[in-house]
DNA sequence: TATGAATGAGTGTTCATTCAT
DNA sequence: GATGAATGAACACTCATTCAT
């Protein structure tokens, strides 16, 4: 009764461990994330944890599906809205990917998976299907379009796909760990600069 | 003991617990590799690991210190010779850290590395000034060149350098974990072919 | 609460609850069985078995005493009636614990509290008098009276009874556990043709 | 150097730590049993457990192992010799039981077996074939050679050794556990007499 | 120089118990 | 009365490190 004020709602508390588990996974790494700590910056015991996640792998995996949900869509709805020139349009999707993604989750997302996935084999296709293919999925999207309007000329598309998505993640991946540890982070501003003018020009005719 | 012909000298003892250990570090991590692993693949005991090295934290050290030895004097010796275009250049820079380095030791270094920094802070500033700035300064070095030769137009070296460099770094980070789990393998060649056309057309004036 | 009709009423929950208990204990053994699963099987909450009983160990204490109760009357009751040879007596009382007990109650009684019994030493006084010593007393009335009437020989009346009732108890005993994990099910008919066989040669003048 | 007297072979350790973990076993239950106890026992500390058993079913497994082992072969040779009338050698096979296994091993086993066996089903067959069936062989086999001398009659071969067998098992099942706890141990020697009493007259023709 | 037995701190997970609702 | 979220002690297991040989 006295502490009433304090008891947050059931249903929040999944979120709340949750997000204290990738801002721990993304700070200190999988492996050096204890649950206890995980519990602790959630403000609940450890025991707390293993209510709402089995086990610390389930944790994880719920990082990727938190990470696929939200921002994806509205991605898919950009590149849907075909509006304006491809080249546009790129330098939409990477501005976009890069404002709403990097500061908060995605850039986690990657970093922690990069990490863990070799030791958790079953994440792999569910990461492939749920975050990667999709992404991809974006880019090559943009870069036939750009191909029809005679835009674009590319005569490997997946490859090309990958080098935009690729340079992109890198800027997240940096940023969340050597970037913050080396003192040397990234500008996302010139980097997103940097990208759209070497991804346009890369795919110029 | 008798068998004095077949025991290995003493000093490759060690080179060989480090090829190990920065192979299993590379496919696995530095939390998921125990010690025992190392041994078994150098094929000495786990006993003889803590002789060489005293923690595993110093097994990290020293491949740090060996990825900044031996491939980056001939990368160095490439652009100092300044042969033919800065475009050239820029492109035989990539392929050779494509070629030198991939398979074998860089990208093994960025991935642990990348994953560890965070635990032991004192390693930013070694990987920093051993690694990072004179890789870093290679590509600053060729976009200058160019600039200079009015091959390349670019209001941004630095960040221009950084995208270059990431994006590569891209392709050995992705392969050595990520590809090899989803199954989504980079080609290295068509990866180097994208890469040095968008570079080329991203720093064309 | 508004579906009053379909509440069961609370008396009979702490039987329910006690029911499932003793259905777990006896499957799965004691420490192997969780409170939760007791209140699953018994359809109500693990908060609720709390309510009912204060701790694990409570549940066990009851169930000994549920044991005590029911079916030793009716045994009882089979021995005063002292009708027929002590031959048959011996053999109704068999056939009597193993059709009443086996398949319920006393089987499970028998293997938890053996599992136990070690791990809760009061409980060993507790068992003793208000199961095995009545027990005990049923097997000995009758081979007394054998010996009366000149029906049995026994130089040891204790040790028979115990040969009796041990041989008895491993029938529940073996089919409640060893029996179903080994595949191989003691049939209670014919087993109980050999006791009596045996039982009543042995006692043979 | 100091303590190398206190320095046992390796090769002792290992039935140390076992033979500890089945002391326990056998006095707590397989549950109450701690590994840090068994390492107590040893004199080892809780890590070399692990050293040499990698799970505590393992130390649970190599228990069933050492049972099945040493006494048996001696029972074997006994039956196989085939010395005296069947119901000598029924006699013979039971005091042999009794003295070899009961105050050592063989009762703990059954005693923990019995108690773990539905939680590691994978053990099942592995007491079965190993302990189970070969004792059982054992009992039907002088069965039969008496049936085959007119000694014994019998119609129902499997169920008569069943009850040979399950009444000396409950011999170490009770003095094992209940007898202690309650006080109530049964004299093995009158025991042995009042079983091979029983067993001769249940099977005379 | 090399070994591998031994250690024990560290961690994930389980689960009986509590208690605010 | 009944619930189930929350707790935290307890435990098995891992593994880097040590050290006698």
């Amino acid at each position: 009764m006295s502490d009433v004020a304090f008891r947050r709602r059931p249903a929040e508390r999944g979120e709340e461990i949750l997000t204290a588990a990738m801002g721990l996974f993304a700070e200190k790494g999988f492996g050096a994330t204890r649950v206890v700590d995980i519990a602790r910056r959630a403000g609940v015991s450890h025991g707390t944890v293993g209510f709402y996640f089995a086990t610390k792998e389930a944790l994880l995996r719920a990082c990727v599906d938190r990470m696929a949900l939200a921002e994806f869509d509205d991605m898919q709805r950009l590149v849907d809205a075909d509006q304006g020139s491809a080249a546009a349009q790129l330098q939409q999707l990477g501005r976009f990917m890069a404002e709403h993604c990097q500061s908060e989750e995605m850039s986690r997302l990657f970093r922690v998976v990069e990490g863990e996935i070799g030791n958790f084999p079953d994440f792999a296709a569910h990461f492939r299907d749920r975050v990667f293919e999709p992404m991809m999925e974006l880019f090559r999207t943009l870069i036939r379009r750009g191909i029809a309007r005679h835009e674009f000329a590319c005569d490997d598309i997946e490859t090309c796909a990958q080098l935009l998505f690729g340079s992109l993640v890198h800027l997240f991946d940096w940023n969340a760990a050597m970037g913050a540890a080396l003192d040397r982070q990234i500008d996302q501003e010139r980097y997103l600069r940097a990208w759209t003018r070497s991804a346009v020009a890369g795919l110029r005719p």
